[in-house]
DNA sequence: CGTGGAGTTGACAAAGATCAATACTAGTGG
DNA sequence: CCACTAGTATTGATCTTTGTCAACTCCACG
């Protein structure tokens, strides 16, 4: 886990890279490529090393020229789930670039690797030339992913009724105070959105009504004890 | 499921819209929102109603003025995962309209909805005025998107020794004969992607290669029959 | 009244997690 | 060159969670 950084092999430029078809410049012209060649930075990395973690700052664009990287978030428990493999072509970082907003998975060096390196600086321009509306999309559409990423480390890492437990806290809405609403889903929707049997749901918040968290009654449910509702649903145990 | 659509109602003004805070617009000049408003219709669905399909190409997005809509994939066997629910202000079908791919999922009001419909070709020259770089990273985004949904599918529908599967071979890549390659993850690693335990992707490996479609050594992983083991990977059974 | 669909409950089976013990491997320092 | 050690891999036993199957209830609606 050292943090060296050495610089001793030169880049490869851009324009051959994208010669060898994958990677995520491929369809850009000379032009652009060469200018990327003009903003971008080089260097290697060993085994291990970290690139970025979750919550740090976007400062760049990673290119993975040589070698693997596997970006991962970690669950409750410490437990890790690998979101993407990047291998030689890939990008690192573009989300949190893109989308203006704070990582929200950790990066490390799989093998030895080389990669060039974007600063967010020469990006910028050119978001902001691009309209409002086609930013305001892709500001969308890196938040959904973000959503859906954690929906996966969820998934595998939550059991059911504490999915169930975060889900309906997030219908119930951002209010402290005890909340009534009508479920929009039926029994069967709900487990097709949490991943598991219609049966399994309905255990599981027969057992909350039980524990007197909620109180159901058909799609109605009224939140009796947000705490102690919010707690389930960070703690695996119980 | 019928499918009508009916104009009665007038069409919400994105510039009132947007005033209510959420919503995929609200950052934007008012300059823009009625731009928006000329090149945008209107239409309500009935409960049930099909917005749009997998496999079906994009013509343009919509935005959800009232009610809710799943927006969901069929997976094996038919069981539906659900990927978002879509209230008031959300996007639907932005993805395959900025990457220029066909939907990837089904669309389906599961109350009465009023929808906002704007055409692709009033998306397009905005797209096409943007950087190539620019444009590239949008599509490398919504790719993205698509492959992290495609695993959550996977992680609730598929068991574990499949998904393990599926993972070897997009490891040992398109050809079709015997292929023999290094594992780049350690045995941890490939839980940690696959979303089980170690002991399980070990017992999982231990089977195919009991069942002949793989060989083990260590690392290394030769695949034996890559026809019975693609039918592994899409059979639950076995 | 049926009739059908959603919801609920119980019994059981299957998949996978967890725990514990053991083997294997590569690097370290004598 | 040989133990020694730490990390990784493997295996078996057991427990938990969840899925599956079947019966049964509860309405809403014709």
């Amino acid at each position: 886990m050292k943090t060296v950084q050495t610089r001793t092999k030169t880049a490869p430029s851009c324009v051959s890279c994208s010669k060898q078809g994958r990677g995520a410049f491929c369809g850009l012209s000379t032009d652009a490529l060469t200018g990327l060649d003009r903003a971008k930075s080089f260097g290697t990395y060993p085994r291990g090393q970290i690139l970025f973690q979750a919550g740090s700052r976007a400062t760049g664009v990673h290119c993975l020229s040589s070698g693997i990287v596997k970006l991962y978030r970690v669950g409750a428990g410490g437990k890790e789930q690998i979101l993407r493999l990047a291998g030689p072509g890939d990008l690192l970082g573009h989300r949190a670039v893109l989308g203006e907003r704070l990582h929200d998975h950790d990066a490390e060096a799989m093998t030895d690797v080389e990669v060039c390196y974007l600063p967010a600086d020469t990006l910028a321009p050119l978001m902001a030339a691009a309209s409002p509306l086609v930013r305001s999309l892709v500001r969308k559409l890196v938040e959904e992913a973000a959503e859906v990423e954690g929906r996966l480390v969820e998934r595998s890492q939550l059991r059911a009724e504490v999915r169930l437990t975060a889900f309906l806290l997030h219908l119930a809405g951002k209010g402290d105070g005890p909340a009534r609403f009508e479920l929009p889903l039926s029994r069967q929707e709900l487990a097709d959105y949490l991943g598991a049997a219609p049966e399994t749901v309905i255990r599981a918040l027969a057992h909350l009504s039980k524990k007197r968290l909620i109180k159901l009654e058909g799609r109605f449910v009224e939140v009796l004890d947000r705490v102690r509702l919010t707690s389930a649903a960070e703690q695996p145990a119980d």
